[in-house]
DNA sequence: TATTTATCCTATCGGATTAATAGACTTTGC
DNA sequence: GCAAAGTCTATTAATCCGATAGGATAAATA
């Protein structure tokens, strides 16, 4: 399940990348535009930022806004950010891999191999489709 | 992120498809095989069961045993009695179909759409592979 | 320089969920 | 009747999630 962490980061930048130019945008505008709650929107923001998709403004005129890199990068590198791992068990993880507890071999492990296949399909997707092609609707 | 529950749930599943005969197998057995916690596997095995895909024998020589149906299920009904919905977000789910209450028009809502392609995507797995399939070692 | 406007950052909170445990009960086979 | 096994309910401890609060900091402008 997608956390609304995600769901909230994933429709701000859609809703950036809506936009023809890149100046900056006011939070308070994207939490009203988009149904989120202003203050954890801000969180939000300044992780995506921290990772490096996002520039901000500070002061009167401020606001935050789409780096160029940011329109061709794929949905899978803000939903690690924002999600964490797009694998449903650690174990088959490429970025945040774990050993599990249980599991003496994993190579002979029955829910191993469903999720590894499972994990290439969704990451397929997520891998395929940038920033770009994720907004059907520019406005 | 697969939750325990469902983990041990398809581990314990696995195990019992692994047998040839479907004689009854005490929790203890289960759980010291695949180190899962006794107790919580006995929750678990309980909710399979009264899900319909086990059966149970209570007293002397009793335990769980797999019903004849369930070699033939696929391992997306177990994962929807464990887990719960398969997509990513309630407004995708077939099962457990939940409207956003953000989000004016789920049509044009970027997030709604390419989670439609992720959870048709994992569905296919999970609804093409049955118990039977998912076990790869017979042992 | 003072004021306003905005992000930045840390801390905290209540509620929900998860994983596990405890213990009393019920049924079954011998 | 006794022991072995599942059944059921309740509780717990820990973690996570979504949201909020409030001050610090920085930039623009008058």
């Amino acid at each position: 399940m997608l956390s609304r962490k995600t769901k909230y980061g994933l429709k701000a930048l859609s809703y950036l990348a809506r936009r023809e130019n890149d100046e900056p945008v006011q939070i308070s505008t994207i939490s009203e535009a988009e149904n989120i709650s202003q203050k954890f929107l801000e969180s939000i923001l300044l992780s995506l930022r921290k990772a490096g998709y996002l520039g901000s403004k500070k002061g009167k005129g401020g606001g935050y806004y789409l780096l160029e890199r940011t329109r061709s990068t794929p949905i899978a590198a803000f939903y690690r950010i924002l999600e964490g791992p797009i694998a449903m068990v650690p174990c088959v993880s490429l970025n945040f891999y774990e050993r599990c507890n249980d599991c003496p071999d994993e190579s002979t492990c029955d829910v191993h191999s469903l999720m590894i296949q499972v994990r290439d399909n969704t990451l397929s997707i997520l891998e395929k489709t940038t920033l770009e092609e994720f907004v059907q609707n520019p406005s």
